[in-house]
RNA sequence: GUCCCAGUAGCUCAGUGGAUUAGAGCGCUUCCCUGCGGAGGAAGAGGCCACAGGUUCGAGUCCUGUCUGGGAUACCA
């Protein structure tokens, strides 16, 4: 990583300095180098002079030159300035940075990649809705938000479980057999009503209608259990479908009933209890949370014997720290907010340390349609299912997927954004994914072109880099050996939006360097430049191809 | 009431305490097809970064308060 690199010659530079005698003798600052928004101010500058002046008693135009003076040499440092009040400007070197298009070209599938993860084990649960209904608008964001944030781990080294959480027992699920059960007699002539609290969604006449065509008049005999494995198992086919669609695969799928059956929850009622995190109260259970650095205790075990959620939770938390998951990623809606911190506070209680455990909390998506709010709610059987909208985003060349995902993961999961329903299928055609896709298709043509005119690979595998001095190539190489850099960061912030501004960012350097360079020229005059252009070309398209990769947005030859 | 997240261009949103001009897309106004894909490019209009204080050499970014919106405040999940 070029930061890191830049890092150590900072530190190098300085105690140079001061074993000289040029800097008096104090401790260095944690050094930070930031990418300047001007680029007059170069690629990187570091402010530690600045920081340093108050230590060194110095002035800080003069440490920082006196750190340049005894800067080490470094291959892909072009130039170093001093500039007032005393940051310290660092340029590439144009050489190293035409050099870099080999270093890509040698390594396409994982160009970006890092290893801080160090084939550790990390997990990120997603998505985990419950089996009640189709996964709604609702569910998208945090379905790409996971998966993105899981191909980012994965990127940086780590074993990467995606894992699902779902619930398909307890008074819920009890209430969709028997909404079912409804729906299934009344294709058989005898009609009720849907119990309190019941599933009205039309989904539930299709599912019946299904099993009525197979079983017949034998649905009057069966019972409420029956219908309740028969929905899950319909609902749950349907959520795959909907989460194939989206590109996205889970490694596990986690049910809730398995730390019943297998005896987790209890062994964790019982550790907490002996831990003394738990006592009695008003005939339930309580949780000392107040004891674990939590506002007020919460109870475990209800009155009536019934663990509440956060009891499974607890255990299923627990049960990932077995698992030996040394980095866990929790995605939630805001409306968990509230309840992770008493979950993670139980399993602190076991004596697990949960500072591996990160949530992410993304705010809600707020619908608008005619202008107006529409509120979701799977009882009553309204909202706008995933599958609905892919419908309406998808063309004929580009699946709907690559619209919901870019346009998910542009936004920072903390804003909560509003997403008009009829302008995203009205614009769907203006959207920026199209923008970098097209970038891609445009650079595939440019290359199938070059064989057809006489380039083809093998003649440009060889070009010469070292000719790749225009101002536009240097700006698109910059943008390009930035990609490790992007990549780390948005992994270390579990922020997988920073990849779209990314993305677009390369996308606009290449369309100036396709406007301002011309790639493929008839002129035998002009071949060695459009050989080394066309490996320039390459390595863009690849670049460009994994930063969409790891957003789940597919990478298009032609469009 | 208390807690969490936000408030940046007409709209949807980026913005890692820094360096005279705060960015992108969409929308709007003008331009650019006698050579590789115009789903592109060039130029322009449009902002008291909600408001008020504070910290700092330096604040859209940190702290406090106010206002507005969303969420949470269960022996529901």
């Amino acid at each position: 990583m070029i930061k890191d690199d830049l890092i150590t010659l900072i530190q190098q530079a300085a105690k140079a300095a001061q074993k000289a005698g040029d800097l008096p003798t104090f401790d260095l600052p944690a050094i930070v180098v930031e990418q300047p928004k001007n680029a007059e101010h170069g690629d990187y500058a570091t402010n530690v002079a600045m920081q340093s002046a108050r230590p060194a008693r110095m002035a800080p135009i003069k440490i920082a030159e006196q750190i340049v003076r005894h800067w080490p040499a470094a291959p892909f440092v072009g130039k170093v300035d001093v500039a007032p009040p005393g940051f310290i400007n660092i340029t590439l070197d144009d050489g190293w940075l035409a050099q870099q298009v080999a270093v890509i070209q040698s390594n396409p599938a994982a160009f970006g990649n890092s290893d801080v993860g160090q084939g550790r084990k990390a997990q990120v649960e997603f998505v985990s809705a419950n089996p009640t209904g189709p996964l709604t608008i609702g569910h998208a964001w945090g379905a790409v938000l996971g998966d993105s944030i899981a191909s980012l781990l994965q990127a940086t080294g780590w074993d990467v479980t995606r894992e699902y959480y779902f619930n398909n027992g307890g008074r819920q699920m009890r209430l969709l057999g028997e909404s079912l059960q409804v729906r299934c007699l009344e294709l058989l002539g005898d009609y009720r009503s849907i119990p309190q609290d019941g599933y009205q969604g039309d989904y539930l006449r299709w599912v019946a209608s299904t099993l009525h065509a197979e079983y017949g008049d034998a649905l009057a005999e069966k019972d409420v259990d029956f219908f309740r494995t028969k929905a899950v198992d319909a609902i749950f086919a349907n959520i795959r479908c909907t989460l194939d669609r989206l590109g996205i695969r889970f490694d596990v799928y986690y049910n809730e009933l398995d730390l019943y059956e297998t005896g987790k929850v209890n062994a964790a009622v019982q550790a907490l209890a002996s831990s003394g995190y738990a006592y009695q109260k008003d005939g339930a259970t309580w949780l000392r949370a107040t004891d674990l650095g939590l506002k007020q205790d919460r109870v475990i075990i209800k009155s009536s014997g019934e663990p509440t959620y956060r009891m499974p939770d607890i255990a299923y938390h627990v049960h990932k720290m077995q698992r030996g998951f040394d980095f866990v990623v929790d995605i939630f809606g805001a409306d968990h907010h509230a309840t992770w911190p008493d979950v993670l506070a139980g399993v602190r209680a076991l004596g697990y340390n949960t500072d591996g455990i990160k949530v992410i909390i993304h705010q809600f998506i707020t619908l608008l349609r005619d202008g107006q709010e529409v509120k979701m709610s799977t009882r009553r059987g309204e909202f706008v299912t995933i599958d609905s909208l892919l419908d309406d985003i998808t063309t004929e060349t580009i699946p709907g997927k690559d619209v919901m995902r870019f346009t998910l993961l542009t936004r920072s999961p903390d804003s909560s954004m509003n997403f008009d329903l009829d302008l995203a299928v009205k614009q769907s055609s203006e959207n920026p994914v199209y923008y970098v896709q097209y970038g891609h298709a445009r650079i595939s043509s440019i290359l199938r072109k070059a064989t057809e005119e006489g380039f083809p690979p093998a003649a440009y595998a060889q070009g010469d880099l070292s000719l790749l001095t225009h101002p536009s190539e240097l700006a698109l190489l910059r943008k390009m050996v930035a990609l490790p850099e992007v990549i780390a960061n948005a992994a270390e912030q579990l922020a997988p939006h920073q990849l779209s501004h990314y993305a677009q960012e390369l996308a606009t350097q290449f369309h100036a360097f396709y406007r301002d360079c011309r790639v493929v020229s008839s002129d035998p005059a002009d071949r060695a430049i459009s050989l080394a252009r066309l490996r320039l070309c390459e390595a863009a398209r690849i670049v460009l191809a994994r930063a969409l990769g790891l957003m789940g947005v597919t990478a298009p030859e032609r469009m």
